[in-house]
DNA sequence: CATGGATGCTTGAGGCAATCAAGCAACTCG
DNA sequence: CGAGTTGCTTGATTGCCTCAAGCATCCATG
């Protein structure tokens, strides 16, 4: 079913499809974040918190300015969905950890990415491996550089 | 190629995949209007000017307040790139236009893309077509809705 | 007409996000 | 010890974003 005889998109046209869906993804999760009282910066920080992770790292993961980082993290700390621990290798170091309450807000926040998921939903499983495929070759990781 | 036997993958997997697809895209995007001297938020507007378009009109196709639009088209205006005009059929309209230097601006931010466009260099005709179809099925407009 | 209700845009207030410059504390290596 | 580096925070400034209000214009109905 791969092969149908389509013409084959221009890579202006795909560019285009790839941004719109960017787009709507983003603000798909920026409306699931909201209707948890998180803003999209918030809930993407809140995302990255497996385990802990140092200020430092977070701005890197963000990919911005670590003083960026002190404010967002203020606020989540402001209601309880994080804590900031002392790092016992490093005085210096303060590691950022998911509350039992953020990591359930930020569980909603995924649950609720209805238009992402419902899309996702439109394709079996084969086409899913295809796209995951096709999807991971387009990702080169954060540091994909000439 | 596309159909090795790879194991399907989960539909979180696919589900961070595009999210972190869709963050490495607009970063890109982001850094390229940034080298033209603009915020991705006003390369974004820019983009959608291939024609006059109403302030109204901005603000839904950016998901925004029109309030919002105001103060972007300001900046805008002020460096030259976009310019108000009345609407002959509606005095209460201001349609926004994209002066030359604006298109070539925006023209350059497409073009400097970098990241994007060597990602989708790696695919082959039939792999873009693959892809285009499937992301065209993931996309089903702003109002995808249950 | 005329007038009441929409609609389009702007302004002002307030909060979050982002960057830069500066500063302090702590680590590291000589 | 001391110089340089690294991690975090603070303060100042700008932009983005929303909401509430306000003004001008359009439109529909009487």
């Amino acid at each position: 079913m791969t092969g149908t005889a389509s013409p084959p998109p221009t890579k202006a046209q795909l560019l285009e499809l790839v941004a719109a869906l960017g787009t709507a993804q983003w603000q798909d999760f920026a409306a699931a974040a909201a209707r948890q009282g998180l803003t999209s910066v918030q809930a993407k920080l809140l995302a990255q918190l497996k385990g802990p992770v140092p200020m430092r790292g977070l701005a890197t993961l963000l990919v911005c300015d670590a003083s960026n980082v002190t404010g967002i993290v203020d606020r989540l700390e402001a209601r309880g969905l994080v804590r900031r621990e002392p790092d016992p290798g490093d005085r210096r170091v303060k590691n950022v950890v998911a509350t039992d309450e953020g990591l359930e807000t930020i569980r909603r926040v995924r649950a609720e990415m209805q238009a992402t998921h419902s899309a996702l939903d439109t394709l079996d499983e084969e086409e899913r491996t295809t796209l995951y495929g096709l999807l991971e070759r387009l990702r080169p990781g954060t540091d994909h550089r000439a």
